[in-house]
RNA sequence: UGGGAGAUCGUUCAACGGUAGGACAGCAGACUCUGACUCUGCUUAUCGGGGUUCGAAUCCCUGUCUCCCAGCCA
């Protein structure tokens, strides 16, 4: 059996409300602002993996586009060497695709303009705009002023034209070593907005570019390129989170004193969601501490690590366009996301029996070596997915956790001398227990019930309780992977992480029992396993042996009832 | 105690001077061969204080609280 290709559903914009963005598009479309262009980009700095935050931006981005018929670029803001790498920049190609988005034939990195953005750096340097200052970064921390002081002016400041071009050409040539000088605007000290304090252009810098190699010693910084690569790329809505709004002058600073197009810079809020980390410096340490075993861990807030935890991009998108864009700074709440996955899988992923915590069952009075297919649907909606069947014997599995020998009040499903379901089954009813040494329940004894088979007595019988199975000779045993959050509920931010870390985020199951209609499935399929969870098939999974990963429990009502 | 930006149900987004609405969460019920799904119903909000107005979440004043900013990171 295999859901391979689940079909495609239309994320729904429609559901979404409007937002302050878009309402800024089209009054822009109304004005003409931008000729009634919409083009957009989303700039990732190619440093680590994205997360689910970045997929908010990614849908905003083209999402804006695709809506207004414009177009999104894809840009690698790739202007620090030392901390960039190519896996990343491939890793973010890959999981973009796989949200969903086209960026078509506009692939760029921000080094494909760094001969360009060296031209301009001359040009506001010809224009008294910007000048090579030989303070070190601790000077010109301690000139910076404060809050409340102005800064003071560089010595450097008002060095010639003459001069300024000569030593900025011989920073370019590699004649002055790493950290010793910069090229920084000539702006305004006295600012109250400490980025238009003669911030700095270029520093010299001799790392190797993962693109570039070792052609530049010296490299822009980001304020210094994002307006310039948004202008050159026609940009009309920069949109970006909410801690670069103090940089917005200096964008416009930018774009406006080399006299090129003007793209309008737009900030949100990014994405905050609770009892999960959203910062690739914090990522980047879970990763080299060992705590998961990658980026891909599915345990990570990563693309790549929900997707391997069994998200889909439709839910990703439906989520993003169901949070909302504004400029508050919230935190969405987890259960919204897991909404968002429980509504995608259900109405695609197939049904499947499978027994995560098993105890044997024995149906004492049911024929020694007999088996019998019984038929079951794999999906209660969709008749169009078809039916299967299910081997049932004597021996089988059920779920721990649907057998007490005392039961709780309320609690409907097996006990000594209660009937239930077997779904899909028969009737069965518990006559009487075995236990080893220390008390524990080994076997179930159960009578069933002949005439009830597929489901149902002929007599009218109801029961309280329908509860899955396998067949202890035909199922297959898997490995299954139990998740939970990564870090504890209400744990402190704080950057000592190990404490934070919920020490049963996973647990594995190696005994867990699966139907054998599985077998074979391909990587990433995603199933049901009815009265458990929506689970898929990962990646570590071979011919002989099958892992899935729990993408997200069902809901489970019976659990709150047991609580109270 | 400088500058920038925010504040609407528990959470989040809407309402753009004219009935405060949706989603998630929660609660109660119906249905059910998944205690799932689905369906029904319910609870709960305009940060405080002034003003303008026939009418204010929306405009004005004022106070409070929260977030961001002193990288040669992005």
């Amino acid at each position: 059996m295999s859901t391979e290709g689940l079909n495609e559903t239309p994320a729904t914009p429609e559901t979404a409300p409007s937002n302050f963005i878009r309402d800024i598009i089209i009054q822009d479309n109304k004005t003409g602002k931008h000729g009634g262009r919409v083009h957009t980009r989303f700039p990732p700095e190619p440093n680590g993996y994205l997360h689910i935050g970045h997929a908010k931006s990614i849908c905003l981005n083209f999402g804006l586009a695709k809506e207004f018929g414009g177009k999104c670029n894809l840009r690698f803001d790739d202007t620090n060497p030392s901390k960039e790498e190519t896996e990343y920049v491939d890793s973010i190609i890959n999981d973009v695709r796989w949200l969903g988005f086209d960026w078509e034939d506009r692939l760029f990195y921000a080094s494909d303009y760094f001969e360009q953005l060296y031209q301009w750096a001359i040009q506001l340097i010809k224009q008294g705009q910007a000048y090579v200052c030989d303070l070190t970064a601790e000077q010109v921390r301690e000139t910076r002023g404060t809050t409340t002081e102005p800064g003071t002016e560089s010595p450097y400041r008002n060095r010639s034209i003459e001069e300024n071009l000569d030593l900025f050409q011989r920073m370019r040539a590699g004649e002055f070593p790493d950290g010793s000088r910069t090229l920084r605007s000539k702006i305004d000290m006295a600012s109250p907005n400490f980025n238009m304090r003669d911030p700095v252009m270029y520093r010299i810098l001799r790392a190797e570019h993962h693109r570039t190699g070792n052609d530049w010693l010296i490299y822009p910084m980001y304020d210094y390129t994002h307006g310039e690569c948004d202008s050159i790329e026609g940009i009309t809505h920069s949109i970006c989170t909410l801690e670069f709004e103090d940089h917005r002058p200096l964008y416009d600073w930018y774009v406006e004193s080399l006299g090129i197009h003007r793209p309008q810079q737009i900030e949100f809020d990014r994405l905050n969601l609770t009892n999960t980390m959203l910062s690739k410096r914090k990522l980047l340490l879970l990763v080299q501490k060992g705590y998961v075993s990658g980026w891909d861990d599915p345990r990570m807030p990563t693309l790549s690590g929900i997707r391997r935890r069994g998200y889909t991009p439709e839910a990703l998108r439906a989520f993003c366009g169901s949070i909302g864009v504004s400029k508050t700074n919230g935190t969405i709440e987890f259960p919204l996301l897991e909404h968002h996955i429980r509504e995608d899988l259900n109405a695609r992923a197939a049904r499947v029996m499978a027994v995560v915590d098993p105890i044997k069952v024995i149906i004492d009075n049911y024929p020694d070596g007999q088996t019998e297919e019984l038929e079951a649907a794999n999906h209660p909606d969709k008749p169009e997915m078809g039916m299967r069947q299910v081997p049932f014997s004597k021996v089988l599995y059920i779920e721990r956790d649907d057998f007490r020998e005392v039961p709780p009040p309320k609690y409907y499903r097996l006990f000594p001398g209660q009937e239930v379901r077997l779904r899909y089954a028969y009737f069965i009813k518990c006559v009487s227990v075995v236990k080893d040494a220390n008390g524990e329940v080994t076997e179930v004894h159960c009578t069933y019930d002949p005439a009830s088979r597929g489901g149902n007595s002929p007599d009218g019988r109801k029961v309280k309780s329908t509860i899955h199975w396998v067949s202890a000779e035909h199922a297959l045993t898997f490995e299954a992977r139990l998740y939970e959050s990564l870090l504890l509920e209400d744990a402190p931010q704080s950057d000592d992480i190990a404490t934070q870390l919920n020490p049963t985020s996973l647990v594995v199951k190696a005994n867990a029992k699966i139907e054998p209609s599985v077998k074979g499935a391909a990587p990433n399929t995603h199933f049901q396993f009815e009265r458990v969870g929506y689970f898929n098939v990962d990646l570590d999974s071979t011919d002989e042996k099958l892992v899935c990963n729990r993408t997200v429990q069902l809901k489970d009502t019976w659990a709150k009832i047991a609580k109270k």
